[in-house]
DNA sequence: CATATATGTCAATAACACTGACATAAATTT
DNA sequence: AAATTTATGTCAGTGTTATTGACATATATG
């Protein structure tokens, strides 16, 4: 029944739907605002480290500068993020959220959150757990670093 | 200890990097065929459905036919696909991968559940099933019908 | 025969990424 | 103080993947 090859094509799949879906859901309200994938990272990244660094957003995003620089420049034109700099060292411009922008940071959060909460209840005890022990350990070392505090 | 919040922001995060460094290590071998995710994507379908019309494809894929037809375009003539005429019905176009995109397929596939193993083997007893549930319960309604056969 | 279906293609556009080059301001090193 | 490094920003050009709209063709169906 259900061999290797079988169950990690299952695998794939399921990680292409869910993942699409899961983004998907966002990416209705983003439109909205006129805000695209790239505007969601950016700001999502903002709200979970106030105050943190265009040097350290590259670093976990993995894009070009100039590829944030325009996300970064409408986010910041439109309102919904402020830059300022470094009382400790003038080079550095620090990112933080507005109101504005917690506001849409919130909403996109708490519809992915409701999405896996969903889950969670669905697939029954413990699925919640293993769910999260793999996906750790599908992340490559280096980008295992990113994952800040919260242990499971 | 770890309120709802941050267990979802864990959750949230750790999709963006798992499926990140997941798709991230086929594109290396993409990119040396001249190929990207489109390409990985249709190949992956094809290989997975022999024989699947166009039309078929296209309400997996969720894209428009002209994407499609790019794509579908260069791996038909760089050899990676077939496109037959349905003898029942001389409108369907149906699609197979040939010896070559079979090659490159498994090639691909390989390395993806190489990740995922690992994955499962480092997360310990039980999780790959609950991660697999979750997974599915988190795809929208319409989407889950497209999982075909291998039920968990 | 008319219509619907499956597919393909042309043209224009957009989002999001890339590379390379250069500019500026502030911090650090010599 | 001068030179260098660091953090950031910006200009120009390019590429991939997607989009929409319009139209063409072949085949199937009522």
């Amino acid at each position: 029944m259900h061999d290797q090859e079988s169950s990690m094509r299952k695998a794939i799949e399921l990680m292409f739907f869910a993942y699409r879906d899961f983004t998907g859901e966002a990416d209705v309200i983003l439109n909205e605002y006129g805000f695209g994938r790239a505007h969601h990272r950016a700001i999502y990244f903002i709200g979970r480290n106030p105050g943190m660094a265009v040097n350290e957003l590259l670093a976990i995003l993995k894009i070009t500068k100039q590829s944030l620089g325009r996300v970064l420049n409408q986010l910041v034109d439109e309102g919904y993020v402020d830059q300022d700099a470094d009382p400790d060292d003038g080079r550095r411009r620090l990112l933080t959220l507005t109101k504005e922008g917690v506001i849409l940071e919130s909403l996109l959060t708490e519809r992915q959150s409701c999405r896996i909460r969903n889950a969670y209840t669905q697939a029954g005890r413990g699925a919640g757990k293993g769910f999260l022990r793999v996906l750790e350990k599908m992340i490559d070392e280096r980008d295992a670093i990113k994952l800040t505090g919260v242990d499971s």
